[in-house]
DNA sequence: TAGATTGTTAATCGATTAACAATC
DNA sequence: TAGATTGTTAATCGATTAACAATC
């Protein structure tokens, strides 16, 4: 539709412009290639790969097709190579710098789950706004106040920042992080965050969740809502 | 498609089958609505609404549509009133009995979560396999031998778990959940979970939600992988 | 009545899936 | 070559959105 620089509307290389519902599942393959690489396999089909990430395998080889052609027909895909492949797409062959803000008991939690680092992320700094927590060790790292936020943003390049404030403070918190100059969101709390354009925001929220699954296990179980009222 | 239960192929009450993605969304309005309400707001409208859960107001009100029709023309919603309705639709107007496994520091923070009990969550148990952490006080709940699952999901009539150990766990933790009459399952660990039909599981992954993000942050620094590269 | 706003329609868009030609 | 499996096509399905008739 729009085409914001003046250039021709060639369609871009083939391989760009991965769809969203792509992007989210690239992670997952990832993952189930590194179980694949850590277990000793070589090579496995898409009927293989699809098996471990939980999908069907048309979507997985159409997902892989927006990245380029890295199978072989007949043979399947090199682990390790398909592997590389994703992790450079997703843009995981260097380190994320991110800081934390809001260092309560999810925020403790967030700093020491190892998922962070083995992935490519690197918690720089954790903020918090109580001065009782300041100076605190948690996961290696002394809390800092949540003034220092602007400098270490500056200082170590931070793009990425994980909000595990409660809600209240939250807007504030994504307020003061975009003027710092972060650009991408992690959101814990409970709140819709508004940031300006350009500005990624994703949302964790454990109580939607279970909401989500509450109303499917009611409509399991026969309890109805609206079972014997009438309309 | 399926009639499972052999009776006529009415077209079920309007406002049943309601899609995924606004079941994914009713908490959302839900919140909005509370906050609305805690705010001293009577009414308002699907503009007012959709701007507080950060979604258009089309969506919202092809949204609420499936509900029923729970607004007045000219008018507006009924605040109170369309929160009650979300509420009964999700199934909220009751409380849902949960159980947490694994007690480590997500466990931990989930425990102390109060957003859970706030909105008709109760954690009823915690349990760990370790004995080293048995006994130990958490948010007011001893943690006790995953062993007693079973019992407390018999006694208890537990029909959600959550899941926080870690990923080697977590396929035989949801094994036994299952096999102890659970039926919908919330995983944190970063794993993909096989069940039988009729077990829902969603899963929250915080190291992808990362991993999207990067995706993204890549893309607008100009750091695209392929720069450069040829095909 | 005039103005406002819902609930619904219909068009569009994006995601999923099965099937199969290409090709190792 | 025969068998296997990818990458792509095309059909289907579901979600989003704008527009507006219904109606307070």
């Amino acid at each position: 539709m729009r085409s914001p620089v003046g250039h021709a509307d060639v369609p871009a290389r083939p391989g760009r412009e991965i769809p969203e519902a792509t992007v989210a599942r690239l992670p997952v393959y990832l993952r189930a290639l590194t179980a694949l690489v850590d277990g000793g396999t070589a090579t496995c089909s898409s009927e293989e790969l699809a098996g471990a990430a939980g999908v069907n395998s048309a979507k997985l080889r159409k997902d892989l097709s927006y990245l380029g052609s890295y199978g072989t027909r007949g043979v399947g895909y090199d682990v390790d190579y398909l592997r590389y492949q994703i992790a450079r797409e997703i843009g995981l062959t260097h380190d994320w710098p991110v800081v934390i803000v809001g260092i309560g008991n999810l925020g403790h939690a967030l700093a020491n789950y190892s998922g962070f680092r083995s992935r490519g992320f690197r918690v720089v700094a954790l903020l918090d706004a109580a001065t009782t927590r300041h100076e605190e060790l948690v996961a290696g790292l002394e809390v800092r106040p949540f003034d220092e936020l602007e400098d270490i943003v500056g200082t170590q390049s931070v793009a990425i920042g994980v909000i595990a404030t409660p809600a209240v403070a939250a807007q504030d918190v994504a307020d003061r992080m975009v003027a710092a100059g972060i650009t991408s969101i992690l959101n814990f709390a409970p709140t819709v965050l508004s940031v300006p354009d350009g500005v990624d925001v994703r949302k964790v929220d454990l109580s939607i969740e279970l909401q989500i699954l509450a109303y499917h296990e009611q409509r399991k179980t026969g309890q109805l809502p609206t079972e014997g009222a009438s309309a």
